[in-house]
DNA sequence: TGTACATCAGTGAACGCGCGTTCACTGATGTAC
DNA sequence: TGTACATCAGTGAACGCGCGTTCACTGATGTAC
């Protein structure tokens, strides 16, 4: 077996990493696999030894961040030690709605960058985002667990403070609207994990 | 002049209307100038008697939500009542976090319907959207002016759980999480009106 | 160690299709007489 | 009142382009001897 199987894994890893930046610049339909290949160092007409359409390559890049980044964010917080508590909920919103992760066009959460391309998406696609959804949430569930009538639903609303927020201010080419909003999801967002 | 200036004007509201509703269910990109004209009892060519562009359609068809559909939300809420007070706030919040909100496809809000095409979508789109969320921001500013240090960033938080909760309820393929999201946006979102 | 071979990752031309946009036209309508 | 005309909203064929996907190929590499 020429090329060893490592080779093709990482080519395979390489591609998703493209396609995984490019969604979140311009989009699902605004990316041609021309453009993912090519950022990849390749040419178009390998793509179909990898996926088996774009589509597949979507989730394989949602997926990607989960595991990637996402877990990354959540190590960083805290939630993987001993205590994961308030703080690690605090933390994880603190970087969520960051202005860094505002700006930061490539590494973002894709929740952020793709919300409608996702709604019209195929299952897989959709599976792939549910499961990046429930990972955040339980993160801040984790982090309300003193009261336990409520922490199920602070910490929903928590979720839908941070993707919302980081969505508007996304939108909005005024830039101080945008940093008001920001500002101010994060500030009801905290305020909510400690209660 | 043949064909009443009102003539060319009922078109141009009908195309409009038409383009409202299949960007709602299928995003900017996936609707064609095809599917727009046969949706309102025309053929392709006559489209640009109209518009300049697609996108130029795009910016129309959000700023017709605003003054149409928009615009009646409030009046229902009662924005525009002598004493708008955080009652208002709180029938725009049941509205937009409404059940049947989250089932409308054709009538929903385009910031819920449509928003990563709009973080990429020119000026004049941006723009459009901009004075749609202003206008819900500024309901929702009137229903808790009692503590003013407090309101605005209580206001704009409202605004981020409403979109925020409406696009992940959206967006998930589960509805029993999709019902849940809905629902905890709606009660955190209604306390934070009243207090 | 060196060589012939088989494999298959990667290449790039090609296909078919749908799209946004243009354009020459047509025919319904309001106006002038 | 009736008719000829000018206008321009609407038609539908056509253009050029980029896209997702296919396919015959090529050439780098691991393996067998």
């Amino acid at each position: 077996m020429p090329y060893s199987r490592e080779h093709k894994q990482q080519t395979r890893a390489r591609i998703i990493e493209a396609a995984r930046i490019l969604f979140n610049r311009h989009g699902f339909s605004g990316v041609s696999i021309d453009m993912v290949m090519a950022h990849a160092g390749l040419t178009r007409g390998g793509f179909y030894n990898h996926f088996k359409s774009k589509e597949a390559l979507h989730s394989e890049a949602v997926a990607s961040f989960l595991m990637g980044r996402g877990a990354q964010w959540r190590e960083e917080a805290g939630v993987t030690a001993s205590t994961p508590g308030p703080e690690a909920a605090r933390n994880m919103i603190k970087g969520y709605l960051s202005p860094e992760h505002l700006e930061d066009r490539d590494s973002q959460c894709p929740m952020i960058a793709l919300p409608s391309d996702v709604a019209r998406a195929n299952p897989d696609v959709q599976a792939a985002y549910q499961q990046l959804l429930t990972a955040m949430i339980g993160t801040f569930e984790a982090g309300t667990e003193e009261a336990p009538g409520t922490s199920r639903q602070n910490a929903l609303s928590i979720a839908a403070l941070c993707v919302g927020g980081m969505v508007l201010a996304r939108t909005l080419p005024n830039t101080e609207l945008s940093e008001e909003l920001r500002s101010a999801a994060f500030e009801t967002a905290t305020a909510m994990a400690v209660e």
